[in-house]
DNA sequence: AGCCATGCACCG
DNA sequence: CGGTGCATGGCT
């Protein structure tokens, strides 16, 4: 493996707008993303391990949490895999549900994050402007 | 399988 | 004491 990217668009719920104050989003159970993650140690219960993501600019670093939530097998329900700790992130980058998030890792092993904004409107106060100076001429 | 929700701990 | 995140249960 030398580059890969994994991407997941936002819920609300990974945002933290449904009351639920939410701490990351979830993993979907699927090999090709789960070989993006390091492997945890499924013996022990709710394992995690702590990553370190860049922004483009190689310089902005963010620290997540990758957490298996397996108490499933330790007299619980849970079998899920989340990514915690991106609140602050998200919030500072503006994520709006529907917008991507991209992960991707390079050969040293480096990772990036990068949010791919779904709808690009240009918002201010919850008004939408136009872009440009539009101009209605009445012959 | 994936998203929603909450009780409690912690911290300013 | 309000916000934030953990851990966990619930709902679809």
């Amino acid at each position: 493996m030398k580059f890969y990217a994994i991407s997941k668009t936002l819920s609300a719920n990974d945002l933290g707008e449904t009351g639920g104050h939410q701490a990351g989003i979830l993993v979907p159970k699927d090999s090709k993303i789960l070989g993006y993650f390091p492997t945890l140690d499924s013996s022990v219960k709710n394992p995690r391990q702590e990553l370190s993501f860049y922004e483009e600019d190689d310089v902005t670093k963010w620290n997540f949490f990758f957490i298996y939530y397996n108490n499933k097998f330790f007299n619980g329900t849970r079998n899920e895999y989340r990514l915690t700790w991106m609140t602050k992130y998200l919030r500072a980058k503006n994520a709006k549900v529907g917008d991507i998030v991209e992960f991707s890792i390079i050969e040293d092993g480096r990772r990036y994050v990068k949010i791919i904004r779904e709808n690009p409107v240009d918002l201010e106060d919850g008004v939408i402007k136009l872009s440009g100076t539009w101009k209605v001429i009445n012959l």
